[in-house]
DNA sequence: TCTTGACATAGAGTTTACTCTACATTGTAT
DNA sequence: ATACAATGTAGAGTAAACTCTATGTCAAGA
C-alpha cells in the first residue's frame, strides 16, 4: 500500500511537518508520485517505528540520521549499521540499572516521608 | 561546611552558570554572606543530587520548581510532596517497562542483522 | 596601592526538536 | 469550470534547558 503525508501521519501519529522535518534530517525519504507528492510505504511505518524506538532511548536525530544514511547505503553497511546498534544496546542497558537505582532512591525517600508523617500524626494525637 | 559557588559546582559537577539559573528557577536559594555572595551548605548537595534524579527521571524544571517551592514552605506540605512523588514513582516504572521493551525488540534486530550477515556470508563463500 | 581572580546581575545566544505561517500548486467533488 | 481541501516549499517561531557575554564589585596577595 501507498499513502499520502496525511494517512502516514495518522498511520504513524506524527504530524506531517514532523514528518517532512524528518525528510529534511534524512530519517526518511519517500517516493514522490507524478504531481510530486510524498508516497509512503508499509515499510516506512516499520522504519517509523525504529526511529520511535531509538528517540524514545535517547538517541539524538542526528545520530538516527547517520543509521539512517547507512541504512540507504544499502547491504554493504550491514555490519557497521550492527556495530551502531550493539553500542546502543550498552547505552539502553545503562539507562535501565540507573532508573533501577533512581527508583531504588526514590521508594527510600517515599519511605522516609511515610515515617515523617506518621511521626507528625503521633505528635499530633498527644497534643 | 559552607561552599561558595565555585567550590559547590566543582562538588555537584554543575556549571556555575547552571546553578544561577537553577537559583533564577527557585530550585535552590542559598543563602548569601555579607558581601551578598551566595552561601552553599551540604544539606544543598543532597537535594542538588535528588534535582539531578528528578531530571534524569524525566522530569521537566517546572515540576521540580514546584517540589521545591513546596519544599521551601515546610513541613505543612509534606503529604502533598509525598503524593507528587508517588505519581513520579508511577512515570519511572513506566519508563523502566518501556525500556525493557525496546531492549526486547532491538535484540531482536540485532538478532535480524546477525542472521542477514551470515546469509551475506554464506553467499559470498559459494560464490 | 594596585592588580587579579572569584563573584554579582542582566540579558543575549545556543542547541534540539519540533511546530507553524505564508504562499503556491494540484487533485477531486459539484 | 470552479471551489476547496490536501499537499508542496521556504523560512520563521517556539519551548526547554542551558551557556555565555558584558559589565561591575570586592577581598586578598604582591
Amino acid at each position: 500500500m501507498k499513502y499520502s503525508i496525511g494517512e502516514f501521519s495518522k498511520l504513524t501519529n506524527l504530524g506531517i511537518h514532523t514528518l517532512r522535518y524528518y525528510e529534511q534530517e534524512h530519517l526518511i525519504t519517500p517516493e514522490r508520485d507524478s504531481g510530486n507528492r510524498r508516497c509512503y510505504t508499509d515499510q516506512d511505518i516499520a522504519w517509523i517505528d525504529f526511529i520511535k524506538r531509538l528517540k524514545d532511548t535517547g538517541m539524538p536525530i542526528k545520530e538516527i540520521r547517520k543509521y539512517a544514511e547507512l541504512r540507504a547505503e544499502g547491504d554493504s553497511t550491514l555490519s557497521e549499521r550492527m556495530e551502531m546498534l550493539i553500542s546502543h544496546r550498552k547505552v539502553l542497558n545503562e539507562q535501565i540499572k540507573q532508573l533501577r537505582e533512581h527508583m531504588r532512591k526514590l521508594d527510600e525517600k517515599i519511605d522516609f516521608y511515610r515515617r515523617e508523617n506518621s511521626e507528625k500524626i503521633q505528635l499530633k494525637l498527644k497534643k
